[in-house]
RNA sequence: GGGCCUAUAGCUCAGCUCAGGUUAGAGCGCACGCCUGAUAAGCGUGAGGUCGGAGGUUCGAAUCCUCCUAGGCCCA
């Protein structure tokens, strides 16, 4: 007779393969067309409210792993809070304006910047902006991220628009917009600035000139007492240029504060540089060393003057740690009006902003020497005056990298021009926001750090940019006295425009239309204006979507729990939405900000196209499924860099398989049970399944704190580690002879059946912001009624299943024991061959160890390491020596020994255990309990 | 060049900031063996680490300090 006939295995149809490329879809739609995600907020409608506010990700291509990365790790936070018992409603978003698009656009029209109307490159860049809106959700959605998809809020939605202007104006009405000059790329033969991505570096061939910055007799003086000399000839700071046409803008010369400059004599002249150029000059110059009068750190002249080389006006002396020694005398002419580096040190002085050269790159009229002259013609003609003058110290030329036009190729120059400013201290908004983020909580705690430290060392925040992709700075000026209108209700009837129709009519519409009827300038009573012809930053854009997103809509909250980004956005978004909040809310946007890192490859490096080590989340999903993606987001700890390789793919897919397959012994154990009516009391289960639930409980204490604590990886770890130790190593395959071999409805099947059902219902909830899709399968598999439709719309468990202090630890040593016992069966199997599986040998062991009165239970022993016969012995002088038997001294157990021996006992056909009396019995082939089960289920 | 961060077995992570103290742990993978009633499964045993490197503080450092190397993010 065929035993297996009388058996209870396994059965159910959940596929031991996943197949998960092909089934995903499935439950995404079965998600969609239940509408699990609305369910699983209308089952919070009491709960308290969470909110995690989504940064727009720019729909400018389809998702890399770093966004997939990012919306997954919310889609873990919303599910998983949901299910932790709150109110989590996602409101997905996109940033749709800003040049990178519109710098696509004109890429694909084939135009130039200005060739077609604001509004024919507006409407060509929202098509853009929205084909990637579409593709980018279809693939968010792809990779189970639950959310508001159908409702998303976009920067270029007309609403949104208006929310953008309408902040703008707050900051404008409160006196903390500014105008003021700031240089920027400029191409003087497209009469346009340039964004940095619209320049490109090209070896260019320059003038290289050292020119002489005699000291004003009063500095001379001055530096003669310092230094006890008393030279009468002039002596002259010396500068190196390649752009002799920004000396008529020079204001200044910038020595380094910390570096040793020279005062030396050279073919009977006196001149100031850096002690660390000297040789390197005089190499570059043909010119033996000279003789050094003096050496001083340049703190001595700081704020002093020297001479403009062919202006009656004097340059100031300042200190800039910018200044090198990599080339030039390690003295650095200022321009303020035509370098970042000038500009920032013409602000720290209080320098003029001084541009002498208009749009076309000419000089303007009334410039002395210069005016009215192209820069070609005016670097001739500069140079010239100072050989005459005596000023050019050497000239030659020099070939270089110099930033040139993207469109015409001419080279380009630095040029200050009127840009727009959100001030950083007229109130006060520096202060407030670090104080403000102070309070805040980051995760990690160093995010802290690192976005009061930006903050202090940040500029006032340049918010204009001359392009049309964006909204406009809504802004009017009087042309006659050129006051601003800064009061709000100027622009009540723009705002009203922008709500209904976008920002597009401020590009067409004439102020007279934008304009309240009858509007006169405050100041001067004049009746004709101008609109500001500038738009707004698209960090502006962004960092006001509290108040285009949590402020709107009523299901969400101001300010919002959780910003949760790349740490990138400590410069960007984190930032603009704390400048934005606090400059018009007084209190930031959010009340923790979690940052992750970035994606990298299995080296640690950063994914380029050049070391062609990219991974696309596209081709993951097709070779994969989304699953695994997601069991990567939670798998990695995102806090530092994550990595992603081959070989981690591969460990993920092991480690999947193994959970899938732990679910599916389980399902295909409980197939005839039902908790309702099979479930054993907790206090009335033996020992073991009282053990294997209270790690249960362990579990669930510890997934649902790292839950909490946003450590998802931990409960990777957690579950997965779960799986392969208490279910698969222990209960499952102890207690595989109980559930096969004993009577469907018997105590020991039911009480294991009921650590199963615990042990799956639990994992499958737990288990479900992850493996979303595996959650769900194995949720509409489950062999009793199901308590939800979805996994989605239950609580995670909560279980407690607690044992006293004297249980755990008598548990800690079973197991150690155990690892003894297996030890000595190994090599009874292995060294010896004297048994294969467990099931064929006799154990014996002596000891007088604490552990002693853990080993009396003679049946629990040969149950618990399925073996055919267990026997404690006092002194192995009792039993007769045998030749085939290993003798084992355990090394961490003291004193202990161990005696393994294959058994004589005959097989029972039924459940293969070795027991005395197979062959005594009415039936030869069975051993006692499963004559009886065979009686039993026959009669 | 500056700010912030990271570096523990082949892989993913514990331990390590504000709390230094037994032979540095886990799981996977690998090797070997077993099982064949979870079977493109399952079980067991074993081998893997100068805790990135070098100094220092200390009776004692993966843990604290300094420097260096490699890498990441943001700036210049």
């Amino acid at each position: 007779m065929d035993w297996k006939d009388t058996l209870n295995l396994p059965k159910t149809d959940f596929p031991m393969k996943a197949n998960l490329v092909e089934r995903e879809p499935w439950f995404l739609e079965f998600w969609q067309k239940e509408k699990i995600y609305e369910k699983m907020l209308n089952r919070r409608e009491k709960a308290p409210l969470y909110v995690l506010h989504d940064g727009p990700p720019y729909a400018n291509g389809p998702i890399h792993l770093g966004t997939a990365l990012n919306k997954i790790l919310k889609d873990l936070i919303v599910k998983s809070k949901i299910m932790a018992g709150y109110k989590v409603p996602f409101v997905p978003g996109w940033d749709c304006h800003g040049l990178p698009i519109e710098l696509q656009v004109e890429k694909e029209l084939g135009v130039k910047r200005g060739e077609l109307s604001p509004l024919e490159v507006r409407k060509a860049c929202r098509k853009f902006a929205q084909k990637y809106i579409d593709l980018q959700r279809e693939e968010f959605i792809r990779l189970g991220v639950f959310g508001r998809w159908e409702n998303p809020y976009l920067t270029m939605s007309p609403k949104y628009e208006a929310v953008i202007a309408r902040e703008f104006l707050r900051f404008l009405e409160t006196d903390q917009v500014y105008q003021r000059k700031k240089p920027v790329f400029w191409c003087p033969s497209c009469v346009t600035a340039l964004a940095e991505a619209e320049v490109e570096y090209e070896t260019k061939t320059s003038p290289s000139i050292y020119v002489k910055f005699t000291l004003t007799s009063e500095t001379q003086n001055f530096l003669n007492r310092v230094l006890t000399l008393n030279l009468k000839e002039p002596i002259h700071i010396l500068i190196w240029t390649t752009t002799p046409w920004t000396l008529p803008a020079n204001l200044a010369l910038a020595f380094h504060p910390e570096f040793d400059y020279a005062l030396v004599k050279w073919e009977g002249e006196y001149f100031i540089l850096a002690e660390g150029r000297i040789s390197a000059l005089c190499a570059e110059l043909n010119r033996d060393l000279p003789k050094i009068l003096a050496r001083f750190k340049a703190q001595i002249l700081e704020n002093k003057q020297a001479q403009h080389p062919f202006y009656e006006r004097e340059s100031l002396i300042v200190l800039e740690d910018f200044v090198t020694l990599d080339t030039g005398t390690g003295i650095v002419h200022i321009a303020p009006g035509h370098g970042e580096e000038d500009y920032q040190c013409g602000l720290k002085y209080g320098l003029e902003i001084y541009v002498p050269v208009d749009e076309e790159g000419k000089f303007y009229p009334e410039v002395p020497l210069v005016g009215g002259l192209g820069l070609k013609e005016a670097d001739q003609v500069i140079l010239k005056r100072m050989s005459q003058n005596q000023k050019l110290f050497f000239k030659d030329r020099v070939q270089h990298s110099y930033p040139h036009c993207w469109r015409c190729k001419k080279p380009v120059i630095f040029r200050a021009e009127l840009q727009w400013f959100i001030s950083m201290s007229a109130k006060a908004l520096r202060k407030k926001a670090i104080e403000w983020a102070e309070k805040i909580e980051f995760i990690p705690y160093w995010g802290k750090n690192r976005l009061i430290s930006m903050l202090e060392k940040r500029p006032d925040w340049c918010i204009s940019r001359q392009r049309v992709w964006g909204v406009p700075i809504t802004v009017f000026k009087c042309k006659k006295c050129k006051e601003i209108l800064k009061e709000f209700k100027y622009y009540q009837k723009v705002i009203e425009i922008f709500e209904k129709e976008g920002c597009d009519p401020w590009f067409v519409k004439s102020p007279q239309e934008l304009l309240p009827e009858n509007t006169s300038c405050p100041s001067c009573g004049g009746e004709e204006f101008e609109k500001e012809k500038d738009i707004l930053d698209v960090w502006f854009d962004s960092g006001v979507s509290f108040a285009g997103v949590l402020e709107k809509e009523e299901t969400l909250k101001f300010p919002a729990d959780l910003y949760l980004e790349g740490s990138d956005q400590h410069r960007g978004w984190f930032q603009s939405s704390l400048l934005c909040s606090v400059g018009t809310r007084e209190v930031p946007p959010y009340k923790t900000v979690l940052t992750h890192g970035f994606v990298v490859d299995g080296q640690g490096r950063k994914m380029s196209k050049s070391l062609g080590n990219v991974i696309h989340p596209q081709d993951l999903i097709k070779k994969y499924g989304a699953e695994i993606i997601r069991l990567w987001v939670s798998a990695e700890d995102y806090r530092e860099d994550i990595k992603i390789s081959k070989e981690i793919l591969d460990r993920l897919v092991e480690a999947y398989r193994k959970i899938r397959n732990t679910c599916r012994f389980l399902l295909g154990n409980l197939y005839d049970f039902n908790p309702e009516r099979d479930l054993v009391e907790f206090e009335k289960l033996p020992e073991f399944e009282k053990f294997i639930l209270s790690r249960l409980g362990k579990l669930i204490e510890k997934v649902k704190k790292a839950y909490e604590k946003f450590e998802f990886h931990l409960v990777y770890h957690e579950l997965y580690r779960f799986c392969i130790v208490e279910l698969s190593a222990l209960i499952i395959d102890i207690n595989r002879d109980y559930l096969y071999c004993e009577p469907p409805n018997s105590f020991k099947r039911r009480a294991t059946q009921t650590v199963f059902y615990y042990a799956l219902d639990s994992l499958v909830k737990l288990m479900a912001p992850i493996l979303s899709f595996t959650a769900e399968e194995v949720w509409q598999s489950l062999p009793y009624p199901r308590e939800a439709s979805s996994v989605m719309l239950t609580d995670f468990p909560s279980y407690k299943f607690e044992l006293s202090e004297e249980e755990l630890k008598k548990w800690e040593n079973i197991l150690k024991l155990r690892e003894e016992f297996l030890k000595a069966l190994e090599i009874a199997r292995k060294d010896r061959k004297l048994i294969g599986s467990s099931l064929e040998a006799e154990v014996w062991v002596r000891t007088s160890s604490d552990s002693k009165s853990y080993l009396e239970n003679k049946e629990f022993w040969e149950y618990f390491l399925m073996v055919a016969k267990f026997e404690g012995v006092e002194a192995w002088e009792t039993i007769s020596n045998f030749e085939r038997e290993v003798f084992y001294v355990s090394e961490n157990v003291f004193p202990m020994e161990i005696k393994v021996r294959p058994t004589n006992y005959r097989k029972c056909e039924r459940c293969w255990q070795r027991k005395p009396e197979v062959g005594t019995l009415e039936n030869p082939e069975l051993c006692k309990r499963c004559l009886e089960v065979v009686k039993s289920l026959t009669s």
